[in-house]
DNA sequence: TTTCGACCTTGATACAGATCAAATCTGCCC
DNA sequence: GGGCAGATTTGATCTGTATCAAGGTCGAAA
């Protein structure tokens, strides 16, 4: 199935689906053509592991299609996920030898991969490369505040109703929907992962899930298929202000 | 007193004390000229705000001498530090017109600013003041998920560990001290500040830091003045793997 | 020297979310 | 079509931290 998708993503940057919000969207035709030689698509199933933490990283690389998490783990298994890796987001540290964090596919994935030598001299002669991965990295930087806040200061149920904000906005944009009307999109996570994400055990992920529904903010076909009827009434569970975020 | 401060400080960037850390840390002494014409120094006294988040902010900074946080407020009034300056840290972010947080001198401090537009040009034409912005920003990144890890899973007494870890270690570093020996300093941080700073409350900062002492983790003279006898001792409370983290 | 205010500590109690423990659901393999 | 494993829900109970409420400490201003 991850085979599928491989051959589903072009090998022409041309039409690349992240053509224009990855790490070479600002690439000219002629740098582009440079990157096209130095890169190779890999692909993995939903559920493995891309790389553990401490491991030797030869390589970085760009989120084409499906979903990644980056995690932390602490010595008696406490974790922690610590990012979100979506179609174009990018992954590996350009002058570090070993990952920081353990990165797992959670649907099937295909990335966009560069050896490190290569692409680190690629950064050297190649503003717009190093210029747009700034830029990515303020942007992450920024949703990694905001998050901090979420795991800091905000009750299960803000929690909750902020992720699935997150998501849902994400896969909007995505889609590029009409405005108004109701949002439809699958979970992408387990509750586990959720809970995860959150800093909260699944069964309260669970139960806070199930009193959203109860209370009629979301609805659910099945376990992961979301609804949500009115956006605003989401957004004023998530505690935060009116205007909402802009986490992507 | 900050006026004091200001006047301490070096207007020559030869035998500035962040020349090797901050943003301009690669660059060489022409462009450090060039830099040189178009900063100028602001001096703020502890407890003053230096932005409020949203104002329009025209300036992007290193601080020099003292230590500022970033925090984020929710409407309510639940607040959340996302962010901790010490001196050679950069404030501000090219590109983005208003602030994102609000940032505050908890110190007397010193800033050296930059007018945005020209640093902005700077940053086109000298590849070196990007090149560093980059690191910077990868290793804030890295720091802020530290963090992140700290806020979702670690229990009060960890928490308050590791942030004294954190300032012990960073202080050291400043210092440049022998490596064993018993580690002294002040803590820049009220104990209202420490509670933003980890997702407690000020009550609770208080107890953890009772207990801490009690244990004879830490030994305070006064409310400030903190001893580490013994640093691996303070690790292992901190929940951390052995080696140590790593954020300076 | 007294007073004031900011900061901090400590105690009593409440409660959100964790933990422990079953069920139930779901898709999948045989 | 039955059995099984992983995912999810739900219930009962426990506990760590928040909340509410006094006091205590210390430096600076009067």
């Amino acid at each position: 199935m991850a085979h599928h998708d491989l051959h589903a993503v072009s090998q022409d940057c041309g039409d690349c689906p992240i053509r224009h919000r990855a790490v070479c969207a600002r690439c000219e035709t002629d740098e582009l053509q440079k990157l096209e030689q130095i890169k190779y698509y890999r692909s993995f199933e939903a559920g493995q592991t891309i790389i553990w933490s401490g491991d030797r990283m030869d390589f970085v690389a760009s989120v084409v299609t499906g979903i990644a998490t980056l995690t932390q783990t602490m010595e008696d298994g406490r974790r922690q996920m610590v990012g979100l890796l979506l179609p174009s987001d990018f992954v590996g540290r350009p002058g570090r030898a070993t990952a920081a964090y353990d990165v797992t596919a959670t649907t099937d994935l295909v990335m966009c991969c560069f050896r490190k030598k290569p692409f680190e001299d690629m950064m050297q002669s190649t503003p717009h490369i190093a210029q747009r991965l700034l830029e990515m990295t303020l942007d992450e930087l920024d949703a990694a505040r905001e998050w901090m806040l979420l795991l800091g200061r905000k009750t299960a149920r803000e929690k909750i109703a902020s992720l699935i904000a997150i998501i849902a906005r994400r896969d909007a944009s995505l889609k590029l929907r009409s405005a108004k009307g109701a949002l439809v999109f699958d979970l992408p996570l387990t509750r586990e992962e959720m809970a995860d994400y959150l800093g909260l055990t699944l069964e309260t992920v669970s139960r806070q899930v199930s009193a959203l529904k109860r209370d009629g903010v979301i609805t659910l076909e099945g376990k992961r298929h979301v609804i949500i009827p009115d956006f605003d009434l989401l957004m004023e569970e998530t505690g935060d202000d009116s205007d909402g975020g802009f986490l992507v």
